[in-house]
DNA sequence: ATGTGTTCCTGTCCGC
DNA sequence: TGCGGACAGGAACACA
């Protein structure tokens, strides 16, 4: 489930077996994933040194000795594999790879780490780090919603006037950057909002509210993540999305969990996804 | 300019 | 146990 949350997670995890350390070489298993992959891939990964492994939303950038950024996407089912090599093991067995480990990189010193994608919704792309934040996958990306320049003042504006869901504004990348289905869910719900009232007529207050909720519900996410790193750490670990109690994602059905609320969790659809929140206290 | 629906792809789960 | 349909964490794109 890579929302921000999520990737933060895979980014943490993948810190000890890339940054600082040599790529030693790379296999590219499939020439494109949602777009083709950039020309000569495993090339421009071999021999280069791995200085930073930094996030932007739920982008993953890999700065890279030779003066490019690589830029990793996980899509809707995009996982990162590190596999441990045992030093001076010659005889330790890899694992076998599955069709869907499209890119295979093998890291000095003894770490496999494998981009894998069932769907190939996910991406990879090369740019000079210094231009970065022009690529146009970036280009359009809206503030990072624990940075700085999030604030309530920024979030009124750009909810003013605005005639759609609010479901649908809080998933719009260009206004905050890094939320997703699940998260959006979440915030609404502790925010007492419902997803279906129009972005442009809640009330200056409400909106504002919604900043610190969104910056607590990532916080917090976050946070249980990490304590999955052990698991993602293991020999061959498979990398564990974490799991996170959800209030009312998935949960169509099930009795509302806010205090003193009696209803019921409902799922409608809203621009071809769902959205799952309480009728009775969500307004 | 905004807002909404469709599309990419594979896997899983649920009802018959 | 097989088979069809709905659905899944994203987001670019085409169109009203």
């Amino acid at each position: 489930m890579p929302e921000l949350p999520e990737v933060e997670t895979v980014r943490r995890g993948l810190t000890g077996a890339l940054e600082g350390r040599l790529i030693e070489s790379a296999e590219v298993r499939r020439p494109d994933l949602r777009w083709p992959l950039p020309d000569r891939l495993a090339e421009r990964l071999a021999g280069q040194r791995v200085l930073a492994l930094r996030r932007r939303s739920k982008y993953i950038l890999a700065d890279l000795s030779s003066g490019e950024t690589l830029l990793i996407h996980l899509g809707m089912s995009g996982r990162i594999l590190v596999q441990g090599r045992k030093i001076g093991d010659f005889h330790h067995e890899q694992p076998a790879l599955s069709k869907h480990d499209h890119v295979v990189i093998e890291m000095a010193g003894g770490a496999r780490v494998i981009f894998n994608d069932a769907r190939r919704f996910g991406a990879m792309d090369l740019m000079p780090t210094d231009r970065a934040e022009d690529h146009w996958l970036l280009a359009g990306l809206g503030p990072e919603p624990l940075g700085n320049t999030f604030h309530e003042d920024y979030l009124v504006a750009r909810m003013k006037g605005r005639n759609t869901p609010i479901k649908a504004a809080l998933l719009d990348q260009r206004i905050v950057a890094g939320l997703g289905n699940i998260y959006v869910c979440e915030v609404l719900h502790r925010a007492g909002l419902s997803p279906r009232r129009k972005a442009g007529r809640i009330a200056a207050p409400r909106v504002a509210g919604l900043v610190p909720i969104i910056r607590e519900v990532l916080a917090e996410a976050i946070a249980a993540g990490g304590s999955s790193l052990r698991d993602y750490r293991q020999a061959d670990g498979e990398l564990g999305y974490f799991q996170h109690a959800f209030r009312v994602y998935d949960r169509e059905g099930e009795s509302c969990p806010a205090p003193g609320c009696d209803g019921r969790i409902a799922r409608i659809v809203q621009s071809g996804r769902s959205s799952f929140y309480c009728p009775s206290c969500q307004r």
